[in-house]
DNA sequence: AATAAGACGTTGCAATTGCAACAACTGGAG
DNA sequence: CTCCAGTTGTTGCAATTGCAACGTCTTATT
């Protein structure tokens, strides 16, 4: 088995002392053809999935029966982490492989409790599961204050303004297409294309395909 | 200085603990006036915040200029807990005290690696640090699914079910005003109250003040 | 009791937005 | 090249929503 290197849990571990951590916590390696479910709402959970390979998703159903997709991740994203960590042993939502994917069970009671003397990267694993989960956090605020705004152009400018700050240039690309920026501001497709284009108008932001420019 | 029960950081840790925790740890205690600030916006923060006193919120200032309050805390909650364990050093936002307030100040380095072989206790702190962060993340993604929702109706349908569930009764009493419902689902007051009635007329829901009843 | 302040509901109106249908354009497969 | 599917922009229309203004009711204070 291969861990990648984009795996932010074990940033700062070597991939030996991997090796040691994955036999020290009993951690498991599951294979998941794609279309399978990981992880059934209601089931009891006590261990964080981490995705080496593939695409997964997070599902919901809600009360009047209607599965939604509340957020994809793919190699190197944790899942589950939210939940366990919170001490909440039955999954609130279901999690489907949507690629053909390898997963990483890390069992959690075993990741915070055993190996205190020995392993001086348990530590770290710790850390940097806080930092992930802290990150993940910072990224959820972001939504929220892109979703607080009344105004589909007010969650444009908020979005392309968060975008300039993690670029550092007045100038960037999106990593969404119309449609899924239309998803992620929770908005319509073509109310998103016409406000768009009022505010190319007014000078306020340029953009061709996915090349934004906002001054 | 006495440390109030309802601190979730502490939980579990028994309160002669405590006492050697504060000094092990060089946790730090300061009282901040009514509308004092206690974080700058840009300042270095490599400290966790904890109310034991009072009432603080979290205000951010947008590229035009507009300060937000993006959330508010009182005693027993945690701030600054997101960017530091993120690793970001730059406050993203400031923190002002709205009413005279003592908070405890924990070294993030110290928490996480300090105190190794001695203090058992020190794990329970890093694990409940865990859990409080995890659950605010499950705040914020139960706050995004009501955001998502396009329409009114939807939002505080959705609100209404997610009280619903915490609860576990057909019938709650929400712990917001009218005026902080609306602040909270982003949208009008007066277009709250408008579909609100709407929903009732219509039977799907009833209401008296604060006290809803949901089938 | 009188007053004031705040919470809540109501309503007219204008602006925004979602929805639907269609047109223009792009890129890939055959 | 042609066809086809997917993406993006456009527009008319209806519904929703925000905004503003006002009335009623409750509660606290003097």
């Amino acid at each position: 088995m291969l861990i990648p290197g984009n795996v932010s849990l074990f940033e700062g571990i070597k991939s030996d002392e991997i090796t040691r951590l994955l036999s020290c916590l009993d951690i498991r390696h599951r294979s998941f053809p794609k279309g399978t479910t990981i992880i059934h709402e209601g089931d009891q959970v006590e261990f964080i999935g981490v995705i080496l390979i593939g695409f997964i998703q997070i599902v919901r159903t809600d009360i009047n029966g209607n599965r939604m997709i509340q957020s994809g991740f793919g190699s190197g994203a944790l899942f589950a982490e939210s939940f366990v960590c919170a001490g909440i042993v039955q999954s609130p939502v279901s999690v489907v492989a949507v690629e053909d994917s390898e997963i990483l069970f890390i069992p959690y009671k075993k990741m915070m409790h055993s190996c205190k003397q020995t392993c001086s990267f348990h530590y770290q694993l710790i850390e940097n599961m806080l930092k992930v989960i802290a990150l993940k956090n910072l990224g959820l605020n972001g939504k929220i204050e892109i979703l607080s705004k009344r105004t589909l152009r007010e969650k444009i400018l908020t979005y392309l303004q968060q975008e300039k700050r993690k670029n550092r240039s007045v100038s960037f690309n999106i990593p969404f297409s119309r449609n899924e920026l239309a998803d992620y501001l929770c908005v319509d497709r073509s109310s998103l294309s016409r406000e768009l284009g009022f505010l190319q108008n007014e000078g306020l932001i340029s953009f061709e395909r996915n090349l934004f420019t906002l001054q």
